[in-house]
DNA sequence: TGCACTGAGTGCAACGGTGCACTGGGTGCA
DNA sequence: TGCACCCAGTGCACCGTTGCACTCAGTGCA
């Protein structure tokens, strides 16, 4: 994921990669190691970096986690506002069964599987440690915040309640389901692995779009 | 090449790193654009460095060319040096044309094609720097002296002043050899052009042998 | 229960890299 | 021949990293 603004010259450049190896690397060793099994030492070396390194980008290794997290839920907006936009000026407004399809959409092509595993076992998991439920709720919460923006620019004309409950709603599902996959599947990488994935979040959002009927075409709903 | 001291922490790392960086860069530069054709930049950014840490690794271009230099003569030094040993105190003294066999095969052994086409061509260049040409002439000489010191430490018994004619001979002849090489085939880096480089240092060699008869085998001079 | 150990987190100084403005020599052109 | 430009090389200040010694909380064991 590019930085947000253009590096313009190598100390920023080296900066931001210092950054990113550091992010990249704890998002790794969660997955390696099941969980928080490694240490802030463990870290640097997978990083390529001084512990103290480590300590200059981010206050605690919760900060670690959170951008971690973080990068889960810019992925998913990625994905989200990457969708052409409506066509007309008309079909930008109202329509939150649309900006439901168009979310759906967006949870489908995103690639959540190998990221999203220790997300949710760190959420499920009852021996975790209380400030992780804590940095993983904020990102969240933080993340959601931003879907929601995102959508709101999309279509100002659906009431902006419809969007954070649709929203919250979506992303505590995905949880969900994240969950079922994980024991299901072990956390397989692999295709069979990746069918499951797929039944279960149809079923989601299946499941989601009875209660969403749409508002312009009563019959014939679809389901994938 | 490894460092000559083990490098003990991630910022000697890194300094020798990048010293090795701007050098392999260097060389780079050189056999592709036939020369001295670039500028301080152009090596800087070639290396990931900024032109100022160029400045804080070497004096001055010149330094960086005799680094790039010294490398080819360490690469022929190592294969000499990688040799095993003579197996016994006798064989180790006197019996100068042993030496030449020993040399003779570690040119074989050294893969100087690639490395060497700027070396010789910056010699045979007209309209190259003097500066270079001194540049060039104390990195052979320094090389030079570095492998007469290695084989006198492999062959105690042989005359120095033997050692040091025929350490300056071979290395010489390189070049010579090099630059035919180089005019046949316009530095080609194939299996024709390496054919005929293999060819123009056998010729070479054997026609050092024979005026380096064998003290203890008169008879039945062999050419490769 | 006291002690030793581990590891997260911290302060500080040094190192290596970097950005930038500058000088001066060399080159080409009107 | 003067001027403009290019580029090697330089000084200086700043940035980011690193090494290292330290504190403190948590843990395990005799």
């Amino acid at each position: 994921m590019p930085a947000i603004h253009p590096i313009t010259d190598r100390r920023a450049a080296l900066k931001e990669r210092h950054r990113r190896a550091i992010v990249a690397a704890a998002a790794v060793l969660l997955e390696e190691t099941g969980g928080l099994n490694f240490t802030i030492e463990d870290l640097a070396v997978r990083a390529d970096v001084s512990r103290r390194t480590v300590f200059n980008h981010f206050a605690s290794l919760g900060d670690v986690l959170a951008a971690v997290f973080d990068d889960v839920m810019a992925e998913l907006v990625d994905c989200y506002t990457a969708q052409p936009p409506p066509e007309d000026a008309a079909q930008r407004s109202a329509s939150v069964d649309e900006a439901f399809d168009e979310l759906a959409a967006a949870v489908r092509a995103t690639d959540l599987v190998p990221s999203m595993s220790y997300l949710t076992r760190s959420l499920g998991d009852k021996d975790q440690s209380p400030w992780v439920d804590g940095v993983l709720l904020r990102v969240l919460e933080d993340g959601g915040l931003r879907l929601a923006a995102a959508m709101r620019e999309r279509r100002p004309g659906v009431d902006a309640l419809e969007i954070d409950l649709l929203v919250n709603t979506v992303l505590h599902g995905v949880l969900v389901v994240h969950r079922h996959w994980y024991e299901a599947t072990a956390a397989a990488d692999d295709d069979a692995s990746r069918a499951v994935w797929s039944s279960l979040v149809d079923r989601f959002l299946a499941r989601l779009r009875s209660g969403y009927a749409r508002e312009h075409d009563p019959g014939d709903p679809t389901s994938a």
